[in-house]
DNA sequence: CGAGCCCTTGAAACTCGTCAATGATCGTGG
DNA sequence: CCACGATCATTGACGAGTTTCAAGGGCTCG
């Protein structure tokens, strides 16, 4: 199977068991996408919101932008990443939305979610899929508040690693992360110079190397140690959950 | 109207209109409650869920607590809030609970939540509330993670002084907040000693006077300023949006 | 081949944390 | 009614982690 929702299709199938028909469903209501090129707006703060949109390929974030220019970058979409199926009650987004590496994205209607919302299984992967991000969400408030910049970076190479892997995106320990050292800064409240010193800092203990947009975890027991990672706040819900 | 329930419908009613058999459906399932002291644990983190909690009198937070001590708050309950009504979906929570001050405690069972989603302004209120609720942890991401420590602790007394108005809990712009400052540490990602210097400016400044868990905001649109602090992801959804 | 973006590095400054001690407040029991 | 202990607020001195500023170097793409 290879359709554009594969990795939608992937994600979702990690909360719940689904029909031949629930799988035709999601291909169906993710059929029509759209292009989106690096620094594409996919939202803006303030403005009606109407669509759920779904990441079936490249990547995007929520992010929120101060007057004065600070930037904190609020959640990653991957492939197979969708927002919130509740949106759709939503009067207008609080965040903007911004593409980090060319995307396809589906722009789910309401009627749409409604569809989907009538297929239980469906249903149940998205309600608990929203849950996880909902976590992801505690666990980034716990990491910029309370980790050091080194335990910071850690933690989230790890929680990208398991995302990733999610939806068949890593080999090994390795993966692509087309993100600029400034980027990691604004998600983790770090400058981007000490994101920059804290890189050469795990690579000097060959935990892991940040090069070209190539990430490859080199110790990843270690790795989780020294970043104090547990990741049950990502699959507790899962079908199979540990 | 002074059922047990009333800050509970009155935090919902922002979202929705309701019949009076809807009102009956939120007291009845609220009906039975449990009183809890200081210190008392709602939750606790890697357990099941399996109730979605009300807070209907007194004070709660959600935290994150690392294996070496430091702690996050991740969420205020003030009476009328409510947890996720998903959780009921949720094998385990990521999060632990606990009491800030005496509370009285609505635990609604999985029948209850579905019984509530049967009545079709009730589930819209409740998804319209569970929205800001994300959207508040959002914005809470965004103080800790690029506000100073002033704009931190103003920011947050703008948003504390906005929800507990909402529930009839403010008189002018004075209200009751039973936070040590250790605990505002805790939630801003600040040492209890900042906390205290930042207080004692805000003091100085004639903006806040925080006493005896009173708070006073003495001048509301300088504080407002000061903290770069704008109510639209508190009330974007609400009925009369503004 | 140049322009632009990104990464790298050093030095200085600043915000905030830690440590430590003193006070204030409050509930409790003698 | 007062002594006591506990919890919380306050204050000062010092130190650590991180930011800012600035400059140089490398890569990529038109």
């Amino acid at each position: 199977m290879s359709s554009a929702a594969y990795r939608w299709i992937r994600r979702l199938a990690r909360f719940s068991s689904f029909t031949p028909e629930d799988q035709r469903t999601l291909e169906d209501v993710s059929a029509v996408t759209r292009r989106c090129i690096v620094n594409d707006d996919l939202a803006k703060a303030g403005e009606p919101s109407e669509r759920v949109l779904v990441i079936l390929e490249g990547m995007a974030c929520r992010h929120k932008l101060l007057p004065d220019g600070r930037r904190q970058i609020l959640a990653y979409l991957f492939p197979g990443d969708m927002g919130d199926p509740r949106q759709i009650m939503q009067a207008r987004v609080d965040y903007s939305m911004c593409v980090l590496w060319p995307a396809e994205v589906a722009m789910l209607t309401a009627a749409s979610v409604q569809r989907l919302e009538r297929h239980p299984n469906i249903a149940s992967a998205m309600a608990r899929y929203a849950l996880m991000q909902q976590a992801i969400m505690r666990e980034w408030l716990v990491n910029v508040g309370h980790r050091t910049a080194f335990e910071r970076l850690g933690h989230l190479l790890c929680e990208i690693h398991v995302r990733l892997e999610a939806v068949g995106l890593t080999r090994e320990h390795a993966f692509e992360l087309p993100l600029t050292q400034a980027e990691l800064g604004d998600t983790l409240a770090l400058s981007a110079v000490h994101v920059n010193r804290t890189l050469m800092e795990l690579r000097r203990l060959k935990l892991v190397t940040f090069q070209n947009r190539h990430v490859v975890i080199h110790d990843y027991a270690a790795l989780q140690a020294a970043a104090g990672f547990d990741p049950a706040y990502l699959n507790s819900n899962e079908k199979h959950a540990p």
